[in-house]
DNA sequence: ATCCTATAAATTGTCAACAATTTTGAGAAA
DNA sequence: TTTCTCAAAATTGTTGACAATTTATAGGAT
């Protein structure tokens, strides 16, 4: 989908640091660098072929994007997100994304709810052939394009910069397949609808109200998880 | 305010990066490096007394935190913020802090709402003898707080290292001094009776509506600006 | 005089080596 | 055996130099 512009001559448009830290992002996030792991520069550097001084602003990007911790003079290891970090994040998206959507409702045009009808169809089927689809991506997809919807660029930006990978973190590391997937469907509908309307208010309503449940249900099975451990 | 635990012994608690990326970042608040002004590495590094290693990871930070601007190959420069990312950022603020008053009036200590009613006290007093003190640093204490007084660790991370800072660039650039001292004091004697009552819906209310004032108060001041410049 | 070109200077991106601190591990004392 | 000490190894923080790209400048063509 993203057009590459010059694929013969293998131009830099990127540097050494923002590639390397985009490949830890993913390797962080998918969990092939495992929660709580020790992060060694010499053995990463290596491992990329490059030096330490673009690995170290990599690292540092890293560091401010929450998604791995410093350490004066001991170095780097990847976050291990709480239960309550978790919640954390999940408050924070009830506001933010109602927010998001209530933009939306304002700022998307009609062909890019369009286009999120089209993704919600997609899902529907995906539903009924693979029950876990939802989780994974798709789920995600959704709640992106409507904050891109927003138009906000601050938001957008801190929406992809930061929470939209925290969360995807979260889902490889606790590996959750909700139960609750055709209830989010039924309420991912309802959102599209109130955009098709333009009502705003009640978007948002639906919005940080589908995020509430989404957090009642984390934090329940993150207790039950808890019992069974004690 | 803040008590300096080794004060014989200079011993290095953060890193150059970390140490430049501060200064930094409070020149570029303050206005000391201007808006839209270039940033050169060499420059910079003589002046700092480094080299420019720890300086391009500090400068790798600025620009995650959106106060500097970097392409490849050509070099840094300080953001300008245009008025609609001010208002992006307000809509950000209503929702957020919305959210982080809620969260106060359930997690604050009663000390704490103590503490911060006597910063307002304070703030009554010096109303009557410097009307300006209010916007400038005493507004964004009494929000900080409440950020802080929600007990969101990510929410108050998000605060300090992205929207505060930016808060209080445009408020150096702009330069602006609000006419709403007096009603928006009246505003936060509110919020801090909804938080002393306890009571998170209110206060979620409240500070959300505070905001927005705020935004609008903003927008109203840059139209005006916008006009006479036309 | 204006515009283009080519060379020089300066700046950014990257690297490899050095300094400082932490971690490891072997040997001695209890 | 356990614990402590101290030197060796490894890791992080920092630096100065090199490579690649951009910007500035001087000279010539129109």
């Amino acid at each position: 989908m993203t057009q590459s512009v010059n694929e013969t001559e293998n131009l830099a448009v990127f540097t050494i640091a923002d590639q390397v830290f985009k490949k830890l992002q993913k390797a962080i996030v998918e969990g092939e660098i495992p929660a709580g792991s020790k992060i060694s520069e010499p053995v990463l550097a290596k491992q990329f072929g490059i030096s330490r001084g673009p690995l170290r602003e990599a690292l540092s990007h890293l560091e401010v994007c929450n998604l791995i911790e410093r350490k004066l003079n001991i170095g780097a290891r990847v976050i291990s997100l709480s239960s309550q970090h978790l919640i954390e994040i999940y408050q924070i998206r009830e506001s933010l994304e109602g927010l998001a959507a209530g933009l939306a409702a304002k700022n998307m045009t009609d062909d890019e709810i369009d286009e999120l009808e089209k993704l919600l169809q997609q899902h529907e089927k995906q539903i009924d052939e693979d029950q876990t689809y939802f989780q994974k991506e798709g789920d995600m997809d959704f709640h992106f394009r409507i904050v891109q919807g927003s138009k906000n660029l601050h938001l957008i930006d801190m929406f992809c910069n930061d929470l939209y990978h925290l969360i995807r973190l979260y889902r490889y590391q606790f590996g959750m397949v909700s139960k609750r997937v055709s209830r989010a469907y039924l309420e991912h509908e309802h959102i599209v609808d109130a955009l098709r309307q333009r009502d705003g208010e009640l978007a948002q309503f639906l919005m940080t109200k589908h995020i509430s449940h989404s957090r009642q249900n984390v934090k329940q099975m993150l207790d039950e998880d808890l019992t069974i451990i004690k």
